[in-house]
DNA sequence: CAATCTGTTGGTAGCGCTGTCAATATGAGT
DNA sequence: ACTCATATTGACAGCGCTACCAACAGATTG
């Protein structure tokens, strides 16, 4: 036969039901919908959950109602600040509602995203955040067989899977670069790394506004596949001079980047912005105060995840967006980094 | 009577067995503990499984085997750059394994570690990883209760609740402010934002290394309990430049306040270090790469996260460490901003 | 007064998997 | 040939909860 019977000693919601006096269901339903019972039962199984110290079991609860209150995050970085700020804005809204989140890193590998994708799948959840929209072709067949609210996070782009929030890398970058050209910049690099998607449309941005101002030189780009750091800001900002001596401006697409470029300038003794203008992407906490203030291109991060988990949890419960793709733009923050060139 | 029963075309481990020719708690086996099965079993049950696509219900497998591999990782905070390389330590030693991880964000708040301490109790997690060692008594007392390894992280101090590895925040501050004495320098003061406990304890290290030398002076202590940035480094260095104009020297209790204190030292054109020299604490990536180089005390925040990892799952499988407690220690980063005081 | 409706409650069965133990097959030892 | 140990497999029941439907009370209606 079957294995023992449960100890007496654990609390179940049959515990519970009997000392409230009621049937197991209708403690189940205190849990699910406490409006739906009388005052009196209400007050009962409450106070009898309260006084067992009782502890839904949430596998139980799983399997019986084929599904759960768990949203997958799937990232491609826990040390980027990016996501950092992203992942706040996800935890602050997500907390305080019933769902709790899986949260995964996928190192910027479509496969592993592949991977963890599959695996999120048979834990059934109610909801799933992605970022980016560069799956690979099985992934995005996964996510389209999902039944459950999907939202793509960090850009925007055709063909949403469900919802998507983000904005447009390519015009966050153009702007930035618009704005450099204003301020009277013409030899303008760019320093890139990591290149991963986002990033290289990015690229993509950089090189349309210099081929439109038909500045554009590919010596004056320097990328690489290393993640990113301060210190490769510095190293990558060396290798421009070196490839392009007369350089006037720089583009970094993060803010790493142009923090290291900036005590790679400190170090050359390149006043900056006399000599040099910097530019970063993102706008972090520290571009503000550094000396001088760097010039970047803000993007709401904290919004977006905080909008993203919003977005899932009105779908989960059954209210659509009137509006699946939301672009939450950026803006240029102008500094003293980019100041006018004399 | 009960619901409609399942629909066909659903993957259950029964259809997988019926495939294969096995009866399915022989397919059940092959998941748990394939050499238990003969190798023809083996390699039916696993084709059969391929074919099917069949992805197993894990709310199923923890209802029925009253557990579940989910390892629960409570940290204060996901905007700080420490707590996001222990994650990646975490993650990336739990990514290769079985377990899969939950991680909730307690925001510095005990109580609120307490809740989500009760939330993951319902999970039945297989092993614990939270931060510190100053949990409510609530708390201690639920950690106490589950039957689970439970890793203390961040720092070490006496009484375990089961595992720890960690540093004494102490002895770290203390061995940083020792080296700021040996440079010569006398009038040290102190910067601390936050003042959570570690941080608190950082103040103590500093306190005790001062009043041992009989320079412990409160006029050249500033803290706030606002959460850390570059921008209040800059703030704070100005308060402590206005109530002690005298200062030599300046312990920050983390990198992102030392980088805004240097920040704002260029601002005022005070050189760093010769006017004035600055320490750091944890090591940030951009520390060694700042103009002047920044000292200070390195922790080992990647190791912390791996070695916790790894030590909950030795735990869960039944492999104790030998030493529960483990002291990773910490470096004191000599660089320019702390040269000998002429 | 019967018919209908709404609000509240309970009975039953089953979600998909695995622990326990029994049954059978296989090989070794006497 | 027989016993005993070991490897492999299966039957059964049940993990704790909830979906589905039925039932019933009381209110409302014609």
């Amino acid at each position: 036969m079957g294995r023992k019977r449960t100890k007496p000693d654990k609390i179940r919601l049959t515990e519970v039901a009997k000392l409230a006096g009621v049937s197991p269901i209708t403690a189940s339903r205190f849990f699910r919908n406490p409006a739906a019972l009388s005052v009196g039962k209400r007050v009962r199984v409450e106070s009898a959950a309260k006084e067992l110290g009782y502890v839904p079991n949430l596998a139980a609860r799983a399997l019986a109602s084929q599904r759960t209150e768990v949203v997958g995050v799937l990232i491609p970085s826990l040390t980027n600040n990016v996501f950092s700020d992203v992942l706040r804005g996800i935890y602050d809204t997500l907390d305080g509602s019933r769902y709790s989140i899986q949260l995964a890193n996928t190192r910027y590998s479509i496969f592993q995203e592949e991977k963890l994708l599959r695996l999120f799948l048979a834990q059934k959840p109610a909801g799933l955040i992605v970022t980016g929209i560069n799956q690979t072709a099985e992934s995005r067949t996964i996510l389209e067989s999902v039944d459950c609210p999907i939202v793509q996070i960090m850009e925007i782009g055709p063909a949403p899977v469900d919802m998507m929030i983000g904005f447009s890398h390519y015009d966050a970058a153009r702007a930035g670069i618009s704005h450099l050209l204003e301020q009277g910049y013409r030899r303008i690099g760019f320093l890139g790394a990591r290149m991963d998607p986002r990033v290289q449309r990015r690229f993509e941005g950089y090189q349309a506004a210099m081929n439109d101002a038909a500045l554009f030189d590919p010596r004056r780009v320097v990328t690489t596949s290393t993640p990113t750091s301060v210190t490769l800001g510095g190293t990558l900002f060396a290798d421009l001079v070196a490839k392009a001596p007369d350089i006037e401006a720089v583009f970094c697409v993060n803010d790493d980047l142009a923090l290291g470029a900036l005590f790679e300038c400190q170090r050359r003794h390149i006043s900056v912005p006399e000599q040099m203008a910097i530019m970063g992407f993102n706008d972090l906490e520290f571009m503000a105060s550094a000396v001088p203030t760097l010039t970047s291109v803000r993007t709401n991060r904290y919004e977006m995840g905080r909008d993203a988990a919003t977005m899932v949890i009105e779908a989960i419960e059954g209210r659509r967006p009137a509006q699946p793709v939301v672009d939450l733009g950026f803006s240029v923050m102008k500094r003293q980094s980019s100041a006018p060139r004399n």
